[in-house]
RNA sequence: CGGGGUGUAGCUCAGCCUGGUAGAGCACUGUCUUCGGGAGGCAGGGGCCGGAGGUUCAAAUCCUCUCACCCCGACCA
């Protein structure tokens, strides 16, 4: 490709409106352009890209045999009604109508329609196990779509379903997929990590998401120093440190507090140490706890963890925090004099407040708190759950090594669904011993385009995006200088340029008549892992520069063969 | 959904407070010079100032409504 035939459309100002480097990358490298909020046009130059990782998911899907197909992106709403996920799937589901009125989505997943094809077309346990994938535009409308394709409302990904006859069999087959993510990612040339993960709503037990992580990631995950354990922060166990409760040292006493009403006050003011405090957060409890609500305690600098929250039978899922009305009414204080001692309703305490000793707490009433308090002496020790996030330098929970986080952008997840659809619309088979068998099933995502923007977010600096080479939009970029002038560098500019695409590599020639300066500047923007400079200087000592996209200093190669020493760098 | 902000040339923005009929830089077209890290001159093209209504002799500017987009929040005891 030469650029003067190429729609090359660079500019040099960041767009307003792209906060983080691989938004702004991709649009001043005019890879995207934006119609409407969350929704992108992909030039010919991103495509190539977006292309690339297609490819290597499509070519690494069938290596494994599974079947590629092609599902409809509308679907009839009596499949979601089916499902009762019209209703449960919330906001995010666009709903649309047709000119009698009949109602579809825009789909934003499909296991409807694959179940739907499976209790069809499936009848046999001889037809199992079977893994049907697609590469498909799909459509969720987003409560806040942001940083460009990374969070977007219209979004391109790999979704791909199995059907089993038993758990054993979709077991076999999730962690066969394990395998084949990692193998994804490792060629598309990131650094990624699998993380043990919720499995949310979707439901079933087994569940690992794949992150490339990147410091703008929007998830955390937590992984061990000294073993293989890694889990999204959402999932990841809180130990509590280890060794006894220390002794009580202290006398609880009542202090007044009148302007501490949050941990941080009342540590700046009185005192306390951040990790003598403890803070209570009241919820709403479900329908089979005693009370109307329940108090949570963690540490005071521990965040409470919501997914493990509402995993306890006495927490309403989903998680409301009391309003400040309801708190004064049940607990006789606001919000900011709450504590354990005396408190009206079922405390749940995390493991590492029930550690705790001479610590300090709202005491129930308006404006005080109790320092020095100890259970068993001073209160009782309530239950004891997980309740909180890990932070770095927790015990991993396998007893090895200590907790370190990292930020991460989620590009594959992977789940048991078990029987979750397969029951609602009855997809069974017959199996070996004659009776019908409801199918397990496991779902399978991958977010294609998410992938661009994370392999940027990974691999870039200040002069722009540096591909990792399997994702590049082209392997080589020749710039000549001065070629106006010299037809000597005209023609090696086009020699080279015939003889590396005769040799099959993807070669962008910038033959614009554009100063030297600005090529540089855009083949580095648009990030060609390698680029071939050539000039008169060089010609005349037989050499071409060459310099990778990630090197700081050129190099040189030979003229003749030129095309033989390119290729070798490729290699 | 709640709060805040912004809509003026393809992009980044000024002009608005204090009403008088639209600007800069980049980009684009032509031309001359320049030519190894985003050159310079000259001459050009391009805007119903997001939309609707109102006030006024006169509205990008003031008022009302509306639409779109962006940011923050939805962890707080």
């Amino acid at each position: 490709m030469k650029t003067s035939k190429f729609h090359l459309m660079t500019t040099r100002e960041t767009p307003a409106d792209a906060e983080i480097a691989s938004h702004q990358l991709m649009l001043r490298s005019g890879m995207i352009r934006k119609l409407t909020a969350g929704i992108y046009t992909w030039t010919p130059l991103g495509w190539r890209v977006l292309k690339k990782v297609e490819r290597i998911v499509r070519e690494e899907m069938d290596r494994a045999g599974y079947l590629e197909m092609l599902m409809p992106a509308v679907q009839p709403a009596e499949l979601w009604i089916e499902t009762g996920r019209w209703d449960d799937f919330g906001a995010q589901l666009l709903k649309i109508n047709d000119r009698a009125g009949r109602g579809y989505v825009f789909g934003p997943t499909h296991e409807e329609v694959i179940t739907d094809l499976a209790r069809n077309e499936l009848r046999s346990y001889k037809q199992l196990p079977v893994t049907f994938y697609q590469i498909q535009t799909k459509f969720r409308d987003e409560i806040r779509p942001r940083f460009g394709v990374m969070r977007a409302r219209e979004f391109l990904m790999k979704d791909a379903y199995s059907f089993h006859i038993d758990e054993a069999s979709l077991n076999e087959t999730y962690w066969e997929m394990y395998e084949v993510y990692s193998r994804i990612f490792t060629r598309a040339g990131l650094l990624f990590r699998a993380v043990r993960a919720d499995s949310g709503a979707i439901g079933g037990s087994q569940s690992h998401e794949f992150h490339v992580l990147a410091d703008s990631g929007e998830d955390q995950i937590a992984f061990s120093t000294g073993s293989e354990f890694a889990a999204n922060v959402e999932l990841a166990e809180a130990v509590a440190p280890q060794g006894e409760r220390p002794a009580p040292s202290e006398e609880m006493r009542m202090v007044d507090t009148p302007n501490a009403h949050t941990i941080d006050e009342l540590v700046e003011q009185f005192d306390q140490p951040i990790e003598k405090t403890v803070k209570t957060l009241v919820v709403e409890a479900s329908e089979e706890c005693e009370a109307d609500f329940v108090a949570l305690l963690v540490r005071g600098d521990h965040v409470l963890n919501e997914f493990k929250a509402v995993k306890l039978p006495q927490v309403a899922n989903p998680l409301r925090f009391a309003e400040d009305a309801e708190i004064r009414q049940v607990m006789g204080a606001g919000p900011g004099s709450l504590g354990p001692v005396n408190c009206p309703v079922p405390c749940i305490a995390d493991r590492t407040v029930a550690k705790m000793a001479d610590f300090s707490a709202g005491a129930n009433q308006d404006e005080k708190h109790l320092f020095g308090i100890n259970w068993e002496r001073d209160v009782d020790l309530p239950q004891v759950a997980d309740l909180r996030n890990v932070v770095e330098g927790d015990p991993s929970p396998d007893g090895e090594g200590e907790i370190s986080l990292a930020r991460g952008v989620e590009v594959g997840h992977i789940f048991q669904l078990g029987t979750k659809y397969s029951e609602s619309m009855n997809a069974v088979v017959l199996g070996e011993d004659g009776k019908s068998h409801t199918m397990p099933m496991g779902c399978y995502g991958i977010g294609v385009s998410r992938i661009v923007a994370a392999a940027i977010e990974q691999n870039h600096d200040e002069h722009g995006i540096c591909w990792p080479e399997p994702l590049a939009p082209f392997q080589v970029a020749i710039l000549p200088m001065n070629a106006k002038k010299s037809h000597r560098v005209r023609e090696a500019a086009e020699a080279l340029y015939q003889g590396l695409r005769a040799a099959g590599v993807e070669v962008l020639l910038d033959d614009r008549n554009v100063r030297p300066g600005v090529m540089f500047n855009d083949m580095e923007l648009i990030g060609i892992p390698h680029r071939v400079v050539i000039g008169e200087r060089g010609l005349d000592e037989g050499l071409l520069e060459y310099r990778k996209r990630t090197d700081s200093e050129n190099g040189s190669i030979p003229l003749d063969g030129a095309v033989e020493a390119i290729l070798e760098k490729l290699a």
